[in-house]
DNA sequence: GTGGTCC
DNA sequence: TCGTCTGTCTCAAGACCAC
DNA sequence: TGAGACGGACGAA
């Protein structure tokens, strides 16, 4: 969900947000959430009404998807590190809930729908991505010599981290709050067609903001995110606005008690903060989530086990033989193109 | 370039 | 009237290939 | 699920 209305705050400004070529990332390494790639793919598919299945029954649109995605990225010079969920936060709770809720509104709509479109539309609405369709693109990954991160909490966070540490150059991801977790570097619609790439530096943010990095943690909070309620009757002008003007969340609501100010924004908006308003706890999720910590990760892109792959795509799952072999063939050509390049520059900046 | 297909 | 917040609606969200 | 477009609501100037 990401923050609310922070990319409609940063155009404002004018260079904030950067319009970028694929080929300006060839030889970076990027972070990237791997449940909200499977999601993409999976939705995507299910276009056609249907997900793929082999003879087994088992759902492998997932599969085809982190392949061919992986190929095309390798092919674009692209080093990918996937990253993958361990256990949600607390904090998360209500929102994990009323998105199990929805999933399963969805499903009943799909069951009632009477015709094609609705059945379709709510079809892709309940998608749920398994722990074991994970576990087997995770397997997959691997085989094709890419590295897989196990966050402890949190995907987000640990890629975040990943770029805090420098061990990728940023995160590509459409969840703003990457930003507010301290990624230098938020890459957008970085495998997309149709949209333009664009990428956006933490750095750039506060400078023409003329914000520091708590500040901007406040100021996404005001907007409102993933863990905290927000004050009625604040948007993005407000929440930007009481931010310069206090300095903090903290302080301003403190300076509710002092009557003038209490009364001026009372008069203004009737904006009262809610009782169980957590925005400290909130800061501080965002500054130091639970995450591994870099030094035990180590980042390594070894070459793919090609028979392994073939075994793995068409023996366990079905898939068609001369199409993976071909998949195979763009997957060698990509790993050692990127293995040429890699030698010529031995300490390439992530 | 577009629509059908991938399993 | 203007600015701002808010609710509601809509759309699109992969990749390849044959034609 | 999210993000953009759009119109309504509401207070300020």
């Amino acid at each position: 969900m990401g923050i609310k209305n922070l990319h409609k705050l940063l155009r404002k400004w004018e260079n904030v947000i950067q319009e970028r070529n694929i080929q300006d990332f060839a030889g970076k390494k990027i972070a990237i959430d791997i449940s909200i790639l499977v999601y993409q793919i999976v939705i995507a598919i299910r276009n056609t009404g249907t997900d793929l299945v082999n003879t087994n029954g088992d759902i492998t649109s997932h599969l085809l998807g982190i392949f061919n995605k992986t190929i095309s990225m390798l092919e674009k010079g692209i080093y990918p590190v996937y990253v993958f969920d361990g256990k949600p936060p607390n904090m998360k709770n209500s929102i994990l809930k009323s998105r199990r809720e929805q999933r399963k509104k969805a499903k009943l709509k799909m069951k009632q729908a009477d015709n094609k479109e609705d059945k379709i539309k709510y079809f892709k609405r309940s998608v749920v991505v398994t722990k074991k369709q994970l576990n087997e693109c995770s397997q997959l990954i691997q085989l094709m010599g890419i590295p897989v991160v196990n966050a402890p909490q949190e995907a987000d966070s640990q890629c975040a981290q990943l770029a805090k540490d420098g061990l990728v150059y940023g995160v590509s991801t459409e969840d703003m709050d990457i930003l507010t977790f301290g990624s230098p570097r938020i890459i957008r619609n970085l495998s997309s067609k149709k949209k333009e790439i664009i990428q956006i530096d933490l750095e750039k943010i506060l400078k023409k903001l003329e914000l520091n990095y708590l500040q901007f943690i406040d100021l996404c909070i005001l907007l409102g995110c993933d863990y905290c309620t927000t004050i009625p009757g604040i948007g993005m002008k407000k929440a930007y606005q009481l931010i310069k003007q206090f300095g903090s969340i903290e302080t301003f609501i403190e300076s509710l008690n002092e009557t003038d100010i209490k009364k001026e924004y009372e008069n203004l908006n009737k904006s009262l903060v809610p009782e169980n308003y957590n925005y400290r706890n909130t800061s501080n999720y965002f500054q130091n989530p639970i995450v591994k910590d870099s030094k035990q990760i180590n980042l390594q892109w070894t070459e793919p086990d090609y028979d392994k792959i073939l075994e793995f795509m068409v023996s366990q799952f079905g898939f068609n033989k001369s199409k993976i072999q071909k998949g195979i063939a763009r997957l060698r050509r990509a790993y050692n193109s990127l293995n040429k390049n890699n030698k010529q520059i031995p300490h390439y900046i992530c």
